[in-house]
DNA sequence: TTTAAATATTCCCTTACAAGAATATTTAAT
DNA sequence: ATTAAATATTCTTGTAAGGGAATATTTAAA
């Protein structure tokens, strides 16, 4: 899940929620976000390097856009947590029955 | 996306890991992490206050459980980028049109 | 053929934050 | 009544990483 500490950077998040619309070059992206051309520059980098974005380069602009595998990753990870929003069962009271069988254990020993 | 920033540390997201298949305490935590109960109180504590474990206190011990709605609000999230990964249309294409309509509107002022 | 535009890179500085150590607090055990 | 176990909190320190500024590079424009 490198994925996600790269998207923990509120301007990165800020781009990928932006290219989600379609894709956008260096300039556009600084200009939407309000930030410097040169950290925009260097967010995309660190989103490349993470395979969440590619680039196109056309002329002297590089337009970037998303790639959808890290978000197939991300959605693979999330969905092992899906028995979780079930609400209906929940371990916790098995949890608790472990553990008064672990006192009542302690409790005989004495 | 809150989450995802207390999600990148990469201890915090071991624990949910963790806790992903049923409740656990912070010594049952920290001994599965290879880390001290300092840290793993630390961690906890910030995991709380994300909203996304809860704590019930039996005694002298704490049972950690995760919460659901972080995560439906992040399944959410990501939803929202699933047009993505029907890779058939690239919208690249379209801003590539775009552009070149630009150029020849500047070309024609000439 | 110089100048301007778009982007990337490097260096420095500052700040956020995780780890370590020590300690406090609550409850159980003896 | 003491001691031990489980957990939380506080203080300090080291470090990773983001922002600023300056500059390099490539391509277009005049």
């Amino acid at each position: 899940m490198k994925m996600i500490s790269v998207l923990a950077e509120p301007n990165r998040l800020h781009i990928v929620e932006l290219l989600r619309d379609g894709p956008l070059t260096v300039g556009e992206i600084a200009e939407q976000l309000g930030i410097r051309q040169t950290q925009a520059s260097k967010h995309l980098r660190v989103l490349s390097e993470a395979e969440i974005v590619e680039v196109t380069a056309i002329a002297n602009r590089r337009i970037y856009k998303l790639r959808p595998e890290r978000f197939k990753e991300l959605n693979t990870w999330l969905e092992s947590f899906r028995s979780i929003w079930d609400e209906r069962f929940d371990r916790l009271d098995d949890y608790l029955h472990k553990l008064q069988e672990k006192e009542k254990k302690h409790g005989n020993k004495k």
